[in-house]
RNA sequence: UCCCCGGUAGCUCAGCCGGUAGAGCAGGUGGCUGUUAACCACUUGGUCGGGGGUUCGAGUCCCUCCCGGGGAGCCA
């Protein structure tokens, strides 16, 4: 008798009576005197498959060996909820006294600690599976859209944007620094002859892109060397940055709801089991607060008037809300928390808060600058429509102290051709956040990388 | 980086005005039952985050460093 060996979530699909065989992990196990329970998963869903185990039919040194954390194979047959087992392989053992995660729910911290087997718990296993359809789902949206996927580059010598700091990439020995007679380092003793970074944003590449492939989307990973302690920073992340030529602001701003809404209800189908643990036992508002904003119209404000609504609400500030500073945490979370209770798409920031890169409105006080915020998270995607004109661009450059030189090859994709174009950032982790309930950005990536924490 | 809170058994925590360390869970042993965060009984397990100080005596008070969490800034 040959048995089929399939995925625990195949198994589920199968008529009862299949002979398979299931491999994975043994999440728990029960006892009684002449049977025994197995939780069997291997990560292919999130529900187990629970293997009962008569007596007399395994050895018992075998079935001694099968504990929390073992991996085994199980074959048998199939029978309405469970597999009935005929016989079972142990791969590898688990000690129970040293193996880490028990039974019972363990603390996000704790889990942290020890992220090579958190996985093995159904907070991160269905985190992972999310995750892994949620990037799915970013590819669908754009590429039935004719966007073209684009790799910009991980390492990059311009001195960016001012978009935070960045982390160094060298190959000079920092044990013996190569300096110039003036006591400067002597870079062109460096790998690439300059100073160069890890990218903290792969727009101006794919900018380039987008004025050849008219829509385009970088998927990757970005790095900032902030000292930021949030349960909303990371020094690595994945951001989604699609740019598109002749969109303006408002095509922009359409696409960006059109993408939140494309992968929520992605994630809706697809990931339902998943997101019905996180509702139940992570955030109770998460489905209903996905299924709400996949419907409902976005509120779209300039900051201008957000600034008024902020100064106009009976409530006291931190930090008063006051035209020309940013929006602080607080304003951001009462625009789309309270005020309108969705997310909030707030446009046209005073131009000396963002960068050189975003088009000058004819106030020429502000920028087309857009920022989406959803309550619970806060800002999810910044964009913008970025400046098209050789002139302005090369005035923003010297206004915000930057080398216009540096950003040659910029500054051409404005005198060839140039059009309106426009794009966004989303970070993917938020994303995360936002579709899971987890609070902490710490528990939506494998391993998470912030200052003093680079393990695994 | 700044401001709060915390660090005691593998995990989650209690430990009062300083007097010599405890619970639940996990682990082990036995029992019981088609069990499902199983149940019942017994049981192993601690440099009280590190260092220094005050004191007859410090988990407890003081200083300092490290680590974790929350808030702020920076942003995605």
């Amino acid at each position: 008798m040959k048995s089929q060996i399939t995925s625990v979530k195949q198994a589920y699909l199968l008529p009862a009576g299949s002979e398979i065989t299931l491999r994975g992990w043994v999440r728990s196990r029960r006892d009684s005197k002449d049977i025994t329970f197995i939780e069997l998963n291997d990560g292919s869903r999130f529900r187990s498959m629970q293997l009962v185990v008569e007596s007399g039919l395994v050895p018992d040194e075998t079935l001694r060996e099968i504990t929390t954390g073992s991996s085994i194979a199980a074959s048998g047959a199939l029978q309405p909820v469970e597999l009935k087992v005929a016989e079972v392989h142990v791969y590898g053992t688990a000690d129970p006294a040293a193996y880490p995660l028990q039974k019972k729910g363990h603390s996000f911290e704790f889990l942290r600690e020890i992220a090579h087997l958190r996985v093995r718990s159904n907070t991160f296993g269905a985190a992972f599976r999310v995750r892994n359809a949620l990037s799915h789902a970013v590819h669908t949206f754009f590429q039935e859209r004719d966007f073209i996927y684009v790799q910009t580059p991980i390492i990059t010598t311009s001195d960016c944007e001012g978009a935070g700091a960045m982390f160094n990439v060298t190959s000079l020995n920092l044990k013996n620094i190569p300096r110039t007679p003036a006591g400067d380092i002597d870079w062109q003793q460096d790998f690439f002859t300059r100073p160069a970074y890890l990218t903290v944003s792969g727009q101006l590449e794919a900018e380039t892109f987008a004025l050849a492939f008219t829509k385009v989307y970088t998927f990757g990973p970005t790095f900032r060397a902030e000292n930021s302690n949030t349960p909303r920073h990371l020094a690595e992340f994945w951001m989604i940055e699609p740019e598109m030529a002749f969109y303006d602001l408002e095509d922009n701003m359409r696409l960006a709801e059109e993408f939140l809404k494309f992968t929520i209800r992605h994630a809706l189908e697809n990931s339902r089991e998943d997101l019905e643990f996180f509702n139940q036992r992570v955030e109770k508002t998460v489905l209903s607060t996905l299924e709400h904003v996949a419907e409902s119209t976005f509120a779209h404000l300039s900051y201008t008037d957000a600034i008024k609504a902020l100064q106009d609400a009976r409530k006291t500030w931190e930090f008063p809300p006051e035209w020309g500073h940013d929006l602080q945490t607080e304003h951001e979370r009462f625009l789309s928390e309270e005020i309108f209770k969705k997310p909030v798409i707030v446009t046209d920031y005073p131009k000396d808060i963002k960068p050189f890169y975003m088009r000058v409105n004819d106030d020429s006080r502000t920028v087309r600058a857009m920022d989406v915020l959803v309550p619970r998270v806060g800002e999810i995607i910044g964009g913008s429509q970025r400046e098209e004109r050789a002139d302005v661009v090369v005035q923003r450059l010297r206004e915000t102290g930057l080398d216009e030189k540096a950003y040659w090859w910029y500054l051409d994709l404005r005198r060839f051709g140039s059009v309106p174009h426009s794009g966004f950032g989303l970070g993917l982790e938020r994303m995360m956040m936002y579709l899971t309930g987890l609070k902490n950005i710490r528990d939506v990536i494998p391993f998470p990388r912030t200052p003093g924490n680079a393990d695994f």
